[in-house]
DNA sequence: ATGTCCTCTTTAAGAGGA
């Protein structure tokens, strides 16, 4: 069974990329982010072009910002829709959507970003982390907790650890958060499986920042244990922020047990990649 | 280079968010 990550920045605009996307790694299960399109627009766009594929498909979409969806080709079951008792900012946004795809609880979330370390969003960031973790502990035993985590795990995870200084997704609390989740026994399958490399999943649009190879590791799969030890491939499919019209996120890919019927691609990080170190370049402001 | 992309709206340049 492969699953996908993917915070796809606007899945109207993403449609060239997705579609091909998904016949040539042939996923068995999508979590998407930032959809940014209510669910009647989504099923509308996309509705016959995924059900023509195999896939079931859960949404939690608004109308113009977050957005999160699970596509499914191995069972939807138990759609829960939002993360129940969440904050909002103020009011409910749609961040979370779960369902039982294969036997495995899967989560599909867009952490709130934090904005600054000093904002109200960040505080909102803070306690919605708490309610996640809360929601996993009273959750099933098997559980793939995936998506824009918006937090670097740890320095080595980021292109140069002193542009973050005083940012959001690296201070001690969101770190914190992170650990609360691995204390309930979630593993970063991606990291164990390429622990001393360079591995980026995100890349901002400005500056050349992707071409240089400057970026973050803030899309995750977190997998509980009988989970994570069915692990045979885990790594972020770069191909996918290449090219024409890419989102700024690549997706992270999953194989549990077998090997895939889909492309497995250039695996990322190659044999050569190096762990992140001081750059040269500065941060863009304003993300 | 405050450098890009995506959203919306007083629909055509600006504002907000990442």
């Amino acid at each position: 069974m492969r699953i996908a990550t993917w915070n796809v920045n606007s899945v109207k605009q993403r449609v060239p990329r997705l579609l091909p996307w998904l016949d040539q790694r042939k996923p068995d299960v999508v979590c998407l982010q930032e959809t940014k399109l209510a669910d009647d627009a989504f099923t509308a766009l996309l509705g016959d072009e995924l059900a023509g594929r195999g896939y079931e498909v859960a949404l939690n979409g608004e109308l113009q910002w977050n957005g999160v969806a699970i596509l499914s080709k191995v069972g939807l079951d138990d759609v829960v829709v939002g993360l129940p008792g969440a904050p909002g900012f103020p009011h409910p946004e749609a961040r979370a959507v779960s369902a039982t795809c294969g036997g495995i609880r899967v989560h599909s979330l867009y952490v709130p970003n934090g904005r600054t370390p000093d904002s109200d969003h960040y505080k909102y960031k803070l306690a919605w982390l708490a309610t996640l973790r809360d929601v996993v502990e009273k959750g099933p035993t098997d559980v793939l907790v995936c998506g824009d985590i918006n937090i670097a795990p740890a320095d080595a995870d980021l292109f140069d650890p002193e542009a973050y200084i005083g940012q959001t997704h690296v201070t001690a609390p969101e770190r914190q958060a992170l650990a609360d989740l691995h204390a309930l026994g979630l593993r970063d399958v991606v990291r164990e499986r390429w622990p001393n490399e360079r591995v980026f999943t995100y890349w901002d649009y400005r500056a050349g920042m992707f071409h240089k190879d400057l970026g973050m590791r803030i899309d995750l799969q977190l997998a509980s244990g009988a989970v994570a030890d069915r692990v045979k491939a885990a790594w972020v499919d770069r191909l996918a922020r290449k090219g024409t019209g890419p989102s700024d996120h690549a997706p992270v890919m999953v194989d549990l047990d077998d090997a895939p019927d889909g492309d497995i691609g250039p695996m990322v990080p190659p044999p050569s990649g190096k762990p992140a170190k001081k750059g040269s370049a500065k941060l863009p402001q304003g993300q």
